[in-house]
RNA sequence: GCCAGCGUAGCUCAGUUGGUAGAGCUACUGAUUUGUAAUCAGUGGGUCGGGGGUUCGAAUCCCUCCGCUGGCUCCA
C-alpha cells in the first residue's frame, strides 16, 4: 500500500506504485489535464513518474509559475528539435528558461529572423504530433555514446559526476536535461520566437560563437496575445522614440554616445535638478563642483589608473596626463582633505551634479540608458563609525520621498563582501553591520546579493518599478573603505587625536540621463505637470487674438510657467490636436470671450474642457498643483 | 570589442532582376480666421551614412570605415 499526501492533507492510497498521472487523474479528470509535473517530498518529477513509496505529492498545473517554467523548457526543446529537423549540421549547448520565455545557444550557420518563419512551422508541427516526452536514465558511457557526434553535449557529460544521466525524448530528438518536462509535446501551445543574437559559449569570448535563439511560450494564445501587446507597448514608449517625437534631445554621429539636450530637454531637466537640490537642501546637503579634467597623478593615488584606465578619456597637455573623470570622488576627497575637519563636523554631506565620461564599448550603448558622457547625482557623506546607521537610513528615507514623487516603486538590495577585496574582517564586519542596521531600522524587505559588493566596501542597491513593471537599478549607496585611506583624510576627534572618516557615496537619479530616459518611458511621454517641458500650451483662436495670447503667455511665464503659444493660422481644432500629441498638460484658448472676461478655458490632457475660470484663480491652483508635485491633473478651480 | 540586422528628405517609410530617387507628415508661401483631435492650394527639401571597387551605368553588387538597433561580454 503507498500512501500519498496532497498539499491539502488529503491522503490517497494506492495497492500498486502509480505514475503521477493516475494520482491526479484520482482528483479529477479534468484536474489531470491541467497537471505539467509534479513535486515528491520536495523534489521536482515528470508527471510519468512512479510514486514508489509513502510521500507527499505536490502537482505543478498550468496555472502555476513553475508549470510554466517547466513548459518553457519543453518549449526550448521543441525548438530544438524543430532546428535540427532543418539544420541537421547544427549542434546544440544549452537551452535555459529566463525571465519572459526561453532560450537555446546553439553552434550553427548565423541565422536571421527570417528563419523564423520556417523553424516555427517545424516547431507547430512536432507540438501537433503530441509527442510523448520520456525520461531516460542512461549510464555516463551511454550518454557519452549517445552523443558522440556533439562536442557541447560531450564536454557537458564529461563534466557531470559518474552516475546515472538523464535525458529526454521526444520523437526522433532526445536532450541532455534534468527535467522534469511537460508529458507531451502538445503542451506548447502559444509561442513565439522573439529574436536572435550572438553569444559564446560558456559566455568566454575566446570560445566558439553561438546563435541564441530566444523564443516565449505561454498556455494559451491570450497569453500570448497580452505579451506581445506589452513588448509593443513598451516599444511605443520607447524614450528615444518619444524624445524625437517631443523634440526632447538627440544623439549626432560627431558624439557617439553622449547626448544632446534640446531646449524643452533642458526645461525638465533644469525641474529635476531643481526638485533634488530643493530635497538635499532640506536634508542637510551642501553642494560643491569639481572639474571634469584632472591630472593623471589624481586619478593613480585613487586607485582608478590602475583598474579604470582603459574606460578613461586622457589627454596630454602640456606635457603632463590629464584624464577626464570618470567618477566624481577623487575631486571630493580633495575637498575634505583641503582642510582639518572636527568631529563636529561630521556628519558632511557634499554633493555635486557631476558630468562624468566613460569610454564605454560600442556595443553596449543604447539611447540614455547607456551612454559615455553623462551627470551623476553624486554625494559623499563622511561621517563617524558610530554614525553609519542614521546617515544610512537618511539616504534611504530621502530616496523613498524622491521616487514616490514620480510614481516609481522600489526595492532594496545588500551587497556584501566579494573576493577580491581590501580591507580586513573587522571593517567589513563594521561596514556590512552598519548597512544591515540601517535597512532594518528602515524596515522594508531586501535581497542579499552574497559577494556581490565592490572591492571597496559593501554597498545597498535601490532598484525602481517603472510603470510597466520593468525595473531599474537606479539608486546605489556605497561605503567606501579604501579612498579615505588613499588620501589620507582624517577628523580630529573629541580626544584631540586624528581619525578616518567612514566615507559613502551616494546616488538618487544615478545617471541623470538614464533616469531621465526612464522617466520617459514611465510615463510614455505623458509627464506631470512640474516637469512637463511645456505646461501651458495657449492657442489663439484666430490670428487676431494673437497679441492676447502672447499677453497671457507673458504673465504665466512671469509666474514661472512654461508656456507656447500656437501662433499658426491653422484652426482651432488643428492646434487642440497638436497640442494633445505634444502632451501638453494643460492647452488654454484664448478667444474674444476670454479676452473680455479675463478668464480662461482649460482644456487638461485627458481631453476635459472648463470655460470661464478666472486668471487669478487659474494662475494660483496651477502653481500650487506643480509646487506639491502632483501625480494627477486634477483641479479645483 | 564580438555576432546579427539596419542606415534613403526634419520625422515615418516605399524604391521590383543594377537603368538619372518617391509618398505621407513636418517646414516654408499664399488663401482661409476658425470655440476644443487634422482647412485648402502651392513650394522647398536627399552627393541614398563616409570612402573605395566592379560595371557603359550603383541607393541596389563587393570591400572598408563610421553610426544605430537587438543580444553577448562589460558596468572597476
Amino acid at each position: 500500500m503507498i500512501n500519498i499526501t496532497l498539499p491539502d492533507g488529503s491522503l490517497k492510497q494506492f495497492e500498486h506504485a502509480p505514475a503521477g498521472f493516475e494520482v491526479a487523474q484520482s482528483i479529477s479528470e479534468g484536474f489531470a489535464r491541467n497537471c505539467v509535473a509534479m513535486e515528491i517530498d520536495g523534489l521536482k518529477r515528470d508527471l510519468a513518474a512512479r510514486i514508489d513509496s509513502d510521500s507527499s505529492v505536490r502537482f505543478i498545473t498550468i496555472k502555476d509559475e513553475e508549470g510554466l517554467e517547466i513548459m518553457r523548457h519543453s518549449a526550448a526543446h521543441v525548438m530544438a528539435q524543430a532546428i535540427l529537423r532543418i539544420y541537421p549540421d547544427a549542434k546544440l549547448t544549452i537551452g535555459p528558461v529566463v525571465e519572459d520565455g526561453f532560450y537555446y545557444d546553439i553552434d550553427m550557420e548565423p541565422i536571421s529572423e527570417e528563419a523564423f518563419d520556417r523553424i516555427e512551422a517545424e516547431m507547430k508541427k512536432i507540438v501537433k504530433e503530441k509527442l510523448p516526452i520520456q525520461r531516460q536514465e542512461v549510464s555516463k558511457a551511454e550518454a557519452l555514446a549517445e552523443y558522440a557526434g556533439e562536442p557541447y553535449k560531450l564536454e557537458m557529460i564529461n563534466a557531470l559526476e559518474d552516475g546515472t544521466i538523464s535525458l529526454y525524448r521526444q520523437g526522433d530528438f532526445a536532450d541532455l536535461c534534468r527535467g522534469p518536462h511537460v508529458p507531451n509535446t502538445g503542451f506548447v501551445k502559444a509561442f513565439k520566437l522573439m529574436k536572435v543574437s550572438g553569444a559564446y559559449w560558456r559566455a568566454d569570448q575566446n570560445n566558439a560563437q553561438l546563435q541564441r535563439i530566444y523564443g516565449t511560450a505561454y498556455f494559451d494564445k491570450k497569453e500570448l496575445k497580452a505579451y506581445l501587446t506589452f513588448i509593443e507597448e513598451a516599444r511605443k514608449r520607447n524614450h528615444r522614440r518619444i524624445g524625437t517625437a517631443l523634440d526632447l534631445f538627440s544623439f549626432h554621429d560627431e558624439a557617439p554616445g553622449m547626448p544632446f539636450f534640446h531646449p524643452k530637454g533642458m526645461a525638465m531637466w533644469n525641474a529635476l535638478l531643481d526638485y533634488w537640490r530643493e530635497e538635499h537642501r532640506a536634508d542637510g546637503y551642501v553642494e560643491t563642483k569639481t572639474p571634469i579634467m584632472l591630472q593623471r597623478k589624481l586619478w593613480e593615488r585613487s586607485g582608478h589608473w590602475e583598474n579604470y584606465r582603459e574606460n578613461m578619456y586622457t589627454a596630454k597637455i602640456d606635457e603632463v596626463d590629464y584624464a577626464i573623470k570618470p567618477m566624481n570622488c577623487p575631486g571630493g576627497m580633495l575637498l575634505f582633505g583641503r582642510k582639518h575637519h572636527s568631529y563636529r563636523d561630521l556628519p558632511l554631506r557634499a554633493g555635486e551634479i557631476g558630468l562624468v565620461h566613460r569610454h564605454e564599448l560600442s556595443g553596449v550603448l543604447n539611447g540614455l540608458f547607456r551612454v559615455r558622457a553623462f551627470h551623476q547625482d553624486d554625494a559623499h557623506i563622511f561621517m563617524t563609525p558610530d554614525q553609519i546607521q542614521d546617515e544610512i537610513l537618511g539616504v534611504l528615507k530621502l530616496v523613498e520621498r524622491i521616487y514616490s514623487t514620480f510614481g516609481l516603486g522600489f526595492h532594496l538590495e545588500l551587497s556584501t563582501r566579494p573576493e577580491k577585496s581590501i580591507g580586513n574582517d573587522e571593517q567589513w564586519a563594521m561596514a556590512t553591520n552598519g548597512l544591515e542596521a540601517a535597512l532594518k531600522a528602515y524596515g522594508a524587505e531586501y535581497k542579499v546579493n552574497e559577494g556581490d559588493g565592490a572591492f571597496y566596501g559593501p554597498k545597498i542597491d535601490i532598484h525602481i518599478k517603472d510603470a510597466l513593471g520593468r525595473t531599474w537599478q537606479c539608486g546605489t549607496v556605497q561605503l567606501d573603505m579604501s579612498l579615505p585611506e588613499r588620501f589620507d583624510l582624517t577628523y580630529i576627534g573629541r580626544d584631540n587625536e586624528r581619525h578616518r572618516p567612514i566615507m559613502i557615496h551616494r546616488v538618487v537619479y544615478g545617471s541623470i540621463e538614464r533616469f531621465f530616459g526612464i522617466l520617459v518611458e514611465h510615463f510614455a511621454g505623458q509627464f506631470p505637470l512640474w516637469l512637463a517641458p511645456v505646461q501651458v500650451g495657449i492657442l489663439p483662436i484666430n490670428d487676431d487674438l494673437i497679441p492676447f495670447a502672447d499677453e497671457v503667455s507673458a504673465r504665466l511665464e512671469r509666474s514661472g510657467l512654461r508656456t507656447e503659444v500656437d501662433n499658426r493660422s491653422e484652426s482651432l481644432n488643428r492646434k487642440v490636436r497638436d497640442a494633445q500629441l505634444a502632451k501638453i498638460p494643460l492647452i488654454l484658448t484664448c478667444g474674444a470671450k476670454e479676452k473680455e472676461a479675463g478668464t480662461v478655458s482649460v482644456r487638461t490632457l485627458d481631453g476635459q474642457v472648463r470655460h470661464g475660470i478666472p486668471m487669478a484663480l487659474f494662475e494660483e491652483k496651477v502653481l500650487e498643483h506643480i509646487r506639491k508635485r502632483r501625480l494627477d491633473l486634477e483641479f479645483d478651480w
